[in-house]
Order: C-alpha cells, then structure tokens, then sequence
DNA sequence: ACACTATATGAGTCTTCACTCATATAGAAA
DNA sequence: TTTCTATATGAGTGAAGACTCATATAGTGT
C-alpha cells in the first residue's frame, strides 16, 4: 500500500515533470485542435528543430502524446484530451495564485 | 499578446515545476484536511529536516502553501484548494495513461 | 544566562535538464 | 543513384535541482 502510493505518486510526478516546461505547454497548446508534425510546430513555436524533437519525445515517452509516421513527417496528437482540464486548472490558479516577492525570498 | 501569453505561459511552468516532485506531492496530501508544521510533516513522510524545508519552500514561493509561525513551529496550509483538483485529474491521467515501455525507448 | 527545540540556510556533491551544433537516418522526388 | 526534406540523436556545455552535513537563527522554558 505504501509501496502502491509510491508508485502512483511517482507517477503523478512524471507526467507532471513532463508538462512543467513552457516549450510543452505551448506544444500542447498547438495540438489542443489539430494534428501536426514536427516541421509545423517548429515555426509556430520558434524553437530550434533537434530542440523541439527532444520536447516532443519526452511527451511522447510520457504518454502524454501519439505519434506515427506520415511519409517524411511524424505527426502529433493528444493521447488524452483530460489533459487540457489540468492545463485550464493550473491556469485559472496561476491567475489568482499570488507568489512570494523576490524581495522577500531571501 | 505574445508577451502577455508567454507570462501565463511562464507562469503555468513555474507552478507545474512547483508540485512535479513526488515528495512535495505527498506533501500537498499531507496538507490535504489538515495544517501541519515541518516538524509533524518530516516524520509522516520519512525526510530530512533540511530536505523537508527546502521542499516546503519551493511550494510557500510559488503560492501553492501558506506559512506562518508559531512559536517555534512554522504551520503550512494549502493557499488554493484548486491545487486538489489538479492532482485528482493528473491521477485519474495517470492510472490510464500508458507510457511507452522501456524498451521502445531508444 | 543556558540549554533545548524547530526551522532555515551555506556549501559541497551528484544528477538531470535544456539547449546547440553537427551528423545520421529515412523517406520522397528527380 | 543523387538530392532534398523531415526527424532523430551523439556529444558538449551551462544551468538548475535534490540531497546531505554542519551551522546559524529564533523562540521556549529553566
């Protein structure tokens, strides 16, 4: 049982670790309506190619994404839309959510 | 706009990062009914004094906890129970999601 | 004042992450 | 087969994170 809730925790903080970037959230952000491939999402997000195919591969690996191969292309879409409950929360808390000043961290 | 999105953007990371660390999420379960200081929290979860603080400062500084003193204790309480609802979804993701095994991997 | 308890933090280590450049692979099209 | 396009990945770098030990700080009680 504890064993049991470590194992789900970790869980929880894998897929966690995963989305925690801003690079993937607006990669989700772009996937959230359409189906895209690597060479789109690069100009729309400005990111380097090899840098956005590691991000991609770690919400791929994650689960958090699909992919298959398209002729030369690789395509993305969400593996589940559930995720996007848990980006409009962390985002209606971000907006009200008040952190502690810079001044007064340390 | 793009600014303004990169801000939220940024601000999401940041509280993402905050909670993807499986101790500060059995941290957040600990708070979860009831107010505890670093002192009843260090044994419930098996951590080291020094450890424990730190953790317990990454949350106070990205407004996920509230802190105040007492007498000697610091007493911690969740700022926002939103953050609750965020962890129940990334669990229910959790328990469906099928990451890609090991061996796919590389 | 002195000892005791609870918390915070400096310093050091080790690991993981994000990023880039260069190169490899794989498929398309000529 | 040669060339072009899309993607993946090895290698290197610099930064950030998690952890520990030792010590500092702050409040309690004698």
């Amino acid at each position: 049982m504890q064993s049991l809730n470590k194992t789900i925790t970790q869980k929880k903080a894998n897929l966690l670790t995963a989305i925690a970037h801003p690079n993937r959230i607006k990669i989700l952000e772009e996937l959230r309506t359409e189906i895209k491939c690597n060479c789109e999402l690069a100009p729309a997000l400005g990111l380097e190619q090899s840098n956005l195919s590691r991000h991609l591969k770690v919400l791929t690996q994650s689960g958090i994404l699909i992919s298959w191969k398209d002729g030369l292309r690789v395509n993305y879409k969400i593996a589940d839309a559930r995720i996007f409950k848990i980006l409009d929360q962390i985002e209606s808390v971000a907006l009200r959510t008040v952190p502690v000043l810079e001044s007064e961290e340390d």
